[in-house]
DNA sequence: CAGGACTATTGGTATGACCATATTGCTGGT
DNA sequence: ACCAGCAATATGGTCATACCAATAGTCCTG
């Protein structure tokens, strides 16, 4: 019996599952309850990061929709990061691991389209990444400085045959939100220095003066971290980050 | 002459739009294109918010595809948050006006997928919100300032007919962001009190509580910003912020 | 046993049709 | 002349079927 045959007789009777309890009426776009129900899987863990979803055909029958249907409810997925689909034999929709690169995306395209300019951004940025030092200062384990000072050594290392680039800067700066122990900004901050500050043509010219001078500063931002020095590690970060903020918006220059 | 008759002389052209410089050779994806194109149009702002896209059959012949792949696309567009789709006469795709609810959602979907917790997302915004503080000190004009006092007024009037609610808290925090003058900043407090903070269910049960005492705070604040007393207006904002993290997470009272 | 050809699985696209909805505008009655 | 209501139309939403393309497994051949 094919969907357009039981139509008749079904009488839309809403699924009700996805939305659960009194679904909003919309029932306009049956995708989007497919959507739901997937999300609504994937948030409570009923379906794993490398889990595979059906393949297309299976779903229409188990949703008792066509294949266009079901694969515009993927698309949507995909979109949104939160499966990941793959062609040929044993291919189909994996369920894909959480990725701040993907909301790093979505904030970038957004970003890009208001009217926000590289100072508004990178002055968000100094907000969050100073505000969490005192934080860090409190928090940082002898682990967490180990590894800021491995990052350091091959800062310098990569100084010397002059392979720096701003991902081992946004390295740096990803492992010092780290050190607060608290995913939400540990990804937060990851998102800032993800797609969203490589789309921000400014921030780039910026990279090459940054090597030497900043690798120093991330050392003695370390090690006033290991000192508890909260107002020192603060006025480094804040000095390092306002070099920054400067090129990237040299006649901007407020305050 | 159908899409399906020309296929063989056409040759697949690969985007190049998004991934910049050497895009993947991947082109397996028609409708991607046809996302990079659309993107592409509305970030440079040849398609400006509110304008209508052509309809999906006249899509179709522009782009020499079936409407399945246009669908696919404007599929994709939508739930990036680029376009809004509209149905019925004078429907169609609509180039949306860039939201901040777009970017909180990708953010509340990442961190919901995630093991976060409340108390780590309070946390965060508690970081961002104390920071814009001083930002906030120095620039608030005289109509901000009367903005949030109307504000304050209101959530006055609201606690005696007993209608404070959450949205009223959250539109103050959020003009107390737009006193920044920064968009970037602004968006981002929207985010954390738009779907995000409302998809924790812990933060809800806080609001009835925070009505009275936190409005009597909100006005300290505006105060404070009056008298452009940084430290003060900080103050305030930790002890308010640090009410609700304390009531989002009882048990996890660090510090 | 190695390597290439075959086959099955699965996503990607094309067509053509029909339904649901919302806007527009006409039409007839007051 | 005005308004309620219905028909025409434009447009997205879905369905069914068919075929193409990519990929992994299998089998056959040398």
């Amino acid at each position: 019996m094919t969907v357009e045959q039981r139509k008749s007789a079904s009488g839309r009777a809403g699924s009700g599952a996805a939305a659960g309890l009194f679904s909003p009426v919309s029932a306009v776009r049956v995708s989007q309850v497919i959507v739901d129900q997937i999300r609504l899987l994937i948030q409570q863990g009923r379906l794993k990061p490398d889990d595979r979803l059906p393949s297309e055909r299976d779903l229409c029958e188990q949703f008792d929709v066509s294949r266009v249907t079901v694969r515009e409810a993927l698309r949507v997925l995909e979109a949104g990061g939160l499966i990941e689909i793959r062609v040929g034999a044993r291919g189909g929709a994996f369920v894909s691991t959480p990725s701040s690169a993907r909301v790093g995306e979505g904030l970038a395209d957004l970003l890009k389209l208001s009217p926000l300019t590289a100072a508004e951004v990178t002055e968000a940025r100094m907000v969050f990444e100073l505000g969490i030092v005192p934080i860090v200062v409190e928090r940082a384990t002898p682990e967490d400085i180990a590894a800021l000072k491995e990052i350091c050594d091959r800062q310098q290392d990569a100084l010397k045959d002059e392979s720096y680039s701003m991902t081992l800067s946004a390295e740096f700066h990803v492992r010092v939100a780290a050190c607060t122990h608290n995913a939400a900004i540990e990804m937060l901050v990851k998102s800032f220095h993800g797609p969203l500050l490589m789309s921000l043509e400014e921030a780039k010219v910026a990279a090459p003066v940054m090597g030497r001078r900043g690798s120093t500063e991330h050392r003695e931002f370390v090690d006033a971290i290991e000192r508890r020095d909260a107002d020192q590690a603060t006025a480094i970060m804040r000095a390092h980050l306002q070099r920054t903020a400067d090129r990237v918006a040299p006649d901007t220059a407020e305050c």
